[in-house]
RNA sequence: CGGGGUGUGGUGUAACGGCUAACAUUCCUGUUUUGGGAACAGGCGACUUCGAGUUCGAAUCUCGACACCCCGACCA
């Protein structure tokens, strides 16, 4: 994309209602225009990192068997009675109306119920399980106070997929492969190195959930790490455990034989995934019947992220004094092309390479703006994306393109051949 | 929902109860510049969140509403 053609403009000063680094940065940077408290729009650079993440998720979602579908944003009050979860004394942040028609429609909460009730019509045979549906869609909820730019707001992007089980061993199995599946996603997103698998309360069917927590000062919850375990990451040794404050105690301690020094560290929510076992389904009447013709109940699990959520951790621990610093595969594009000066030559270079990477399918943001090159380079470090190419009249005398990454300090003067080998 | 704070051009700030609400930035025009947010000159842009009240006079004081931020509670 032409940068002339990108309608969002950066900014020096700071918005004075944010005071989350991530809303800051994201909205200096034109990725974010904040509509009210909790509410964001996504503007043409943050559409593209979520457009990413997406994908990203996606691609590992589909590698363990999920199938995307999209369920809708308006939800039925009928289906939520049957949980007993459409009361408001029960949920009390649910954003609902009234139809013309008469009767009620939530807008989207959650997605358990919806999912069930859909199900119940295609499950009815033990050949028709295991299944793995997921959608990406908004959800809204009315909370009372949202806070830390888009980590926590009122309307926000999510993944959610729900396995649907013949039984315990099935369950775990996928339970597994999920696990190792939101591994790659987040190693994959970049903060692989911060994030800990995280022991939480498991509700009524299993002891445990697990939470994907990344160490940020930002964060809302608070979790219990061996000091030896710190600093590992997604690379901890699976039979370590890290837990969250909520369960934490020393009972918990010598039930799980943890031992030594546990220090509190402050984390960012950015997945779970959770046994649900029997909770939705029964209500539902969720049954199959196996080789004997009997009915059994399918059992659940549900797997979310947040993409917004996750979008905004990345800022959050990734960033430095200069801006946004994305990893690879989250960036809204893969390099950032700089021209310097406006000479026809160095004009013809700047555009030829322009087209020769899109050509070669590498997505590049070409600052084709003629406005000086302190300007340019504050941009391009606020943006954040992580390779720069810098074409000029100095550059092209030696028919060489300067590539810097953005979270390295020294460049090269190399041919363009040579650049082109960093995708 | 409890507590605290803040609302002034697009953005960031200033202004004792008193003249035409100031400065910076953005934006527009022009000249000179051109490798880390350039210099100079000129210009556009705000009935100071909204509504009442006090006062000869309100951005400034009082009350209310709304919005936003922070702490806490809550968070499938």
């Amino acid at each position: 994309m032409r940068q002339s053609q990108l309608f969002t403009k950066t900014r020096k000063d700071v918005p004075s209602d944010e005071t989350s680094k991530n809303a800051q940065l994201l909205i200096r940077a034109g990725f974010i225009h904040k509509e009210m408290a909790g509410v964001y729009s996504y503007l043409p650079l943050g559409l593209k990192v979520i457009k990413r993440i997406e994908n990203i998720i996606r691609e590992e979602m589909n590698a363990i068997g999920g199938i995307e579908m999209k369920t809708s944003a308006f939800q039925s009050r009928e289906v939520w009675e049957k949980t007993n979860r459409w009361d408001d004394n029960i949920v009390d942040n649910w954003f609902k109306t009234k139809l013309k028609s008469g009767g009620e429609v939530g807008l989207s909460f959650t997605n358990e119920e919806a999912y069930s009730n859909i199900l119940r019509q295609y499950i009815s045979s033990y050949k028709d399980l295991p299944i793995y549906p997921y959608d990406f869609k908004e959800i809204f909820r009315n909370e009372v106070r949202s806070k830390s730019g888009i980590m926590r707001g009122r309307e926000f992007y999510w993944k959610a997929l729900y396995s649907f089980s013949r039984n315990e061993s099935e369950h775990l199995d996928f339970y597994n492969k999920a696990k190792e599946a939101y591994k790659n996603i987040f190693n994959r997103a970049g903060i692989g190195d911060k994030t800990y698998i995280t022991y939480a309360s498991g509700g009524t069917f299993s002891k445990f959930s697990h939470e994907f927590q990344t160490l940020c000062d930002a964060g809302e919850d608070i979790i219990y790490i061996s000091k030896e375990d710190e600093g590992k990451g997604l690379k901890m040794d699976e039979n370590r455990v890290v837990v969250n404050k909520e369960i934490y105690n020393e009972d918990l301690k010598k039930d799980l034989g943890l031992v030594g020094d546990f220090v509190e560290r402050k984390a960012i929510e950015v997945g779970n995934i959770f046994t649900l076992g029997t909770k939705f389904s029964e209500p539902f009447d969720l049954k199959y019947k196996d080789e004997k013709g009997k009915d059994n109940v399918v059992l659940m699990g549900s797997y979310g992220i947040g993409l917004g959520r996750l979008m905004g951790t990345i800022v959050e621990i990734l960033s430095d004094d200069k801006g946004i610093v994305w990893p690879k595969e989250v960036s809204p594009f893969s390099v950032h092309l700089v021209r310097l000066g406006d000479k026809p030559e160095t004009l013809a270079f700047a555009d030829k390479l322009y087209t020769d990477l899109q050509n070669k399918g590498i997505e590049a943001l070409y600052d084709d703006r003629d406005l000086r090159a302190g300007e340019k380079f504050a941009d391009s470090d606020l943006i954040g994306i992580p390779v720069r190419f810098v074409v000029s009249d100095k550059t092209i005398a030696e028919d060489k393109v300067e590539v810097k990454m953005r979270t390295e300090n020294d460049s090269k003067l190399i041919s363009v051949g040579e650049a082109l080998k960093n995708f």
